[in-house]
DNA sequence: TATGAATGAGGGTTCATTCAT
DNA sequence: GATGAATGAACCCTCATTCAT
């Protein structure tokens, strides 16, 4: 049945997410993944060909999250900052579902496998690219109407996404008051 | 002689440095850290008695500068918002000679290695703690003198070191204007 | 299937008691054992989980068999002195069958392994103790009915292993003979 | 100077013999040898060209004692059970001042070294032989003389040692008494 | 499809031996 | 001679991946 198959594939990501964020990467066996969730070592490859396959159809996933929220909000017909604003809530909410997958997007992790993720990269680039493009317009569109300094767009993007996972971070330690205020700072910052 | 014995430490982390900066942790062997050394894989093994042990000491030579960095700083007559400006300049400049290597500060980086890491952490963890103290102090100092807003102080430090750290990722993308700007928007953000 | 498990498991002790007969524990390697069970190097170690494992699983082996040997011949209506010959026989052609692993009951081979097999001597340590002990009783009992001279019963359990080993020992170099005319030299020895 | 020479040399000797009984030939590390001398790892390899010409120094030394003793009592004016009772005393004390290095006796040892003990023992092996032979011809003298039992002469010897051996080992345990007892079980074992 | 035993390449670490000083 | 830093071959063990059932 295809939702079992669904069911399974859904259990092997659950399982390796959490390792992932428990132990990071290279820590985490394909073994503890298969046994957390309650397959065998075997089945995890009939869904995914590699361990760094896991790892990228759970980044893409939190992508697909991402891009769902900015094209959504893009269009909303409120203020640029009243949209980063609203970006910056919705992704908060959105990813602490998911249990806070927030280092999925830090640049840093590019290092991550030396394998193959420069060869599957082809298929999250263009996601990411994506997701700089809607936001980095969002910026702009607030820097024409003189509701941010003159910042290079590209560069507010990228600190965006930084403070964004700084708050995310905070979530694993519980702190979730204090992303909130991150937002604050950072929008009173930006601010003209 | 001494100085050939500590050459040769030398350019062992020097070595590693590059190789985790470039490939991560994990996937740098020890053998190609003596390579890019120019010495036998065994000679890493007379000055480290592990590869977590090469990691530790260059984070803790990071750490070391932070906190020169810090303490320097703390003591001058100048404003809070002043002393962080400079902080922010100081370590910006001299971790950019080291090459960059901010990520050793990421809090991320918890993850690194599950073997020893939580045994050797116990030599980080203190000097971890001062910089979160030192910073804090400042901050707080800022509150009092009304120069910041009432944020919560150990958030503020946080957010400073991840700001930094930022603006260090910035650096390897040569992107050295974007640090500044950074910076700037942190101190707009959080004044009163 | 569980026999096949169970084959494979023997192939490898199987081939590991054939090497460490022929070349002692260090010298041999892994590798060979492998090679020699015709298995893969990492199946090895889904089975045991050390070098050191092996060679204990092997020494319990030897051991469980001179125990069941022990208790079936104590309680037979036979004077301590049959006793004590048909140990010996049972013994020898026992563990003849099993290639001789004699060597194995030597308290030299205590200095081994420094690593594992402190802890794991507490495996087999009990085992030891009890071959001692079951001896001891029946030298006692060969005491107490004169058929003995009056020697320290641990005396003579200790020098009765030792004679067994050394007979166990002309196996190996094709002198079978020999090990009878040694058995008659400690009975005569003893004997009242 | 020859004697400052013939000292180091010595210290090695000792400080080897110390760690192989302690810990066995191959956990004992020519670092741990020279430490214990007190001399730098080099300076081993000054009078050594390999661990395993170390050990067979001590052994050849051992053989030496060994066949000084079975010289001089083999042409004293005394019957061929004396000469055996004395030969056991002598040695056991001699070897006993040498802090026990029975076990190089030991057959099994013969597995010690895989990689250069093959080419060296034509050093030793040739001197082991007269040890035999000169054990041998006083139990061939023995036997015409009707003081043993008509066993194969060459069985003796192999027994004669063995449990010399034995009670070596029974000294590492402190039990200097039984060493004693072993012998008077053995002599009354093998007399006619 | 699911399993988990089997594989073997690869990596961290040790240590006998060498050699420049 | 003496030193001890440097070497690198060798070995134990792990773990991603495969494959027979």
């Amino acid at each position: 049945m295809k939702k079992d198959k669904e069911k399974v594939k859904e259990k092997i990501l659950a399982a390796a997410e959490e390792m992932f964020l428990k132990k990071g990467f290279f820590p985490t066996t394909v073994d503890e993944i298969a046994q957390k969730a309650k397959v065998a070592k075997g089945t995890v490859y009939l869904y995914f060909s590699t361990k760094e396959d896991i790892y990228l159809a759970l980044f893409e996933e939190k992508l697909k999250i991402g891009i769902e929220i900015l094209e959504k909000v893009k269009n909303m017909p409120i203020s640029a900052k009243e949209k980063i604003s609203l970006i910056f809530d919705e992704w908060f909410s959105k990813i602490q579902k998911a249990k806070g997958l927030s280092s999925f997007l830090a640049l840093e992790n590019i290092n991550i496998s030396p394998k193959i993720i420069l060869l599957l990269r082809k298929k999250i680039h263009p996601k990411i690219r994506k997701i700089f493009l809607l936001i980095k317009e969002i910026f702009q569109e607030g820097i024409k109407k003189k509701e941010f300094k003159n910042y290079n767009s590209r560069l507010l993007s990228v600190i965006f996404l930084h403070i964004l996972q700084t708050s995310l971070l905070f979530l694993s330690f519980n702190i979730k008051e204090d992303g909130k205020n991150l937002k604050e700072i950072f929008l009173k910052g930006v601010e003209r």
